[in-house]
DNA sequence: CACCGGATTGGCT
DNA sequence: GCCAATCCGGTGT
């Protein structure tokens, strides 16, 4: 377990747990960071969604697809997961579970905390606060998310960490509701594995 | 090798 | 509220 004095970076021990719904409500609070190009930002995350192959027909590694892009999720938990969707957003998930065990969290949306000037410059014309980081598409531009981090480690020797600074989220502030944008996974369409904080103002939309 | 469509966003009607 | 942007993964021929 390493610490930069702010907060505690999150061990392997913690993504290689394998509810991966427990994980994903277990994020909510905690922080997470970007150094790329020498600059650091974080936000601490508010919004998560969780994708379980080999059941999840949501998931890209549905019935345990192996593909060169779903690779990276049969990896040991602790590690990046990115992909481009529409052809223009990076889209950043969490590996968690043992290694073949296909699991994932997408981080939906952060609350900004560090370097919010450097996030405001990198989204660009899209800089009011409330776009920043608000969608996992803007905060993948706000803390330099590329492809260039799939695959990472999550243990604080590359671009992307998450610390624990002792923020605990009471799972009754905690919504629970079905992921956005995925109507084409029939049954799982409903799952209820979207999680964010209640009253936070930073979580994306829709409602 | 052609086709279909997407874990989104922002601009325009 | 509608829809284009823009690339490539996945599937089937």
């Amino acid at each position: 377990m390493k610490d930069n004095g702010m907060g505690r970076v999150l061990s392997a021990d913690f993504f290689m747990q394998d509810d991966v719904l427990a994980i994903s409500q277990a994020l909510l609070g905690k922080h997470l960071y970007s150094k790329v190009g020498g600059v650091t930002t974080s936000g601490i995350i508010v919004e998560t969604e969780a994708y379980r192959a080999p059941e999840d027909k949501a998931s890209h590694a549905y019935g345990n697809r192996r593909t060169k892009r779903t690779a990276t999720m049969f990896l040991p938990g602790g590690i990046c997961y990115v992909y481009l969707c529409y052809g223009i957003h990076h889209l950043f998930n969490v590996v968690t579970g043992a290694a073949e065990k296909a699991h994932a969290i997408l981080i939906r949306a952060l609350e900004p905390c560090v370097g919010i000037e450097v996030m405001q410059s990198r989204r660009q014309q899209h800089r009011k606060p409330d776009e920043l980081t608000s969608g996992p598409g803007k905060l993948s531009q706000a803390l330099d998310i590329t492809m260039q981090q799939n695959g990472q480690l999550l243990d604080g020797s590359q671009h992307i960490w998450i610390e624990d600074h002792g923020q605990v989220i009471d799972p009754e502030h905690i919504i629970r509701s079905p992921r956005v944008g995925v109507d084409y996974a029939e049954e799982c369409a409903a799952w209820n594995w979207r999680f964010r904080i209640k009253d936070n103002s930073w979580t994306s939309k829709p409602d």
